[in-house]
DNA sequence: ATGTATCAACTACAGATGTAGTCGTCAACC
DNA sequence: GGTTGACGACTACATCTGTAGTTGATACAT
């Protein structure tokens, strides 16, 4: 149940997210540039494993992860965390706070304009 | 620079933020709420002090607690790590997502729409 | 059959975090 | 002037996190 994710644990979920099932091997590769070892990114799987945020099945030998929570579900609890916890979970300040460091592109502005046209409705 | 503030940490700093200087007694009565003795709130105000995000003015024989650092950096960094690591640097996902789950009220939505506008010039 | 590579499991360990107790000191009160 | 209360400093300790080594079993190759 909603058992918090650390940031390792989620670059690792990331790989599972975008395809899966895979071995603790090809989970590794595919988290080269992280510069972790193999036997890190096994220590992350057995943990995500042990809390439930990946489930397993055996392969001979060894295991196939996938993932067994949602993305869209922890990264909306996330969100929704940060947005309570600085903004008193209003997400305008939020997307005023981007805006003024000048993380938005005109890309992101045009999406968001899109986005409110659609919820306005 | 930059230090990073935990959750317990960033509790303390809404004190402050709202009204300081503050010594730990004032701080801890303000944390009522939140349970904890007054030895935590005085390690979370020493560990605060420690990494430089708040400023402590001698006072007799205690300390006057004032922040250090601005509330709006600290909300603006770890927003821009939220939208980095969940939405690939983009805000409209975000919220997409708060959106979808029935998170956005009509006011945050015509709050949104006036901020679009004005980015948008 | 034997060596070897590979796997999950277990162990390790330092730093951060949440939570709080103890200690030595000093100021103020009686 | 001795007692009491408050203060910061120091200590404590379990848990989480990042990072990784060691081990015992096993499958595969020779």
């Amino acid at each position: 149940m909603a058992e918090r994710i650390s940031e390792a644990e989620f670059q690792v979920m990331e790989v599972l997210w975008r395809d899966s099932p895979l071995t603790a091997q090809e989970v590794a590769a595919r988290l080269d540039s992280s510069g972790w070892s193999l036997t890190t990114v096994k220590t992350l799987l057995s943990r995500l494993a042990a809390k439930g945020a990946l489930a397993t099945a055996e392969d001979g030998r060894r295991y196939l992860y996938s993932p067994a929570v949602d993305r869209a579900a922890i990264a909306a609890g996330e969100s929704r965390r940060l947005v309570d916890r600085l903004f008193g979970g209003r997400p305008a300040p939020l997307v005023a706070h981007l805006a003024e460091r000048g993380e938005l592109s005109p890309a992101d502005i045009a999406e968001l304009e899109a986005l409110i046209r659609e919820l306005k409705q």
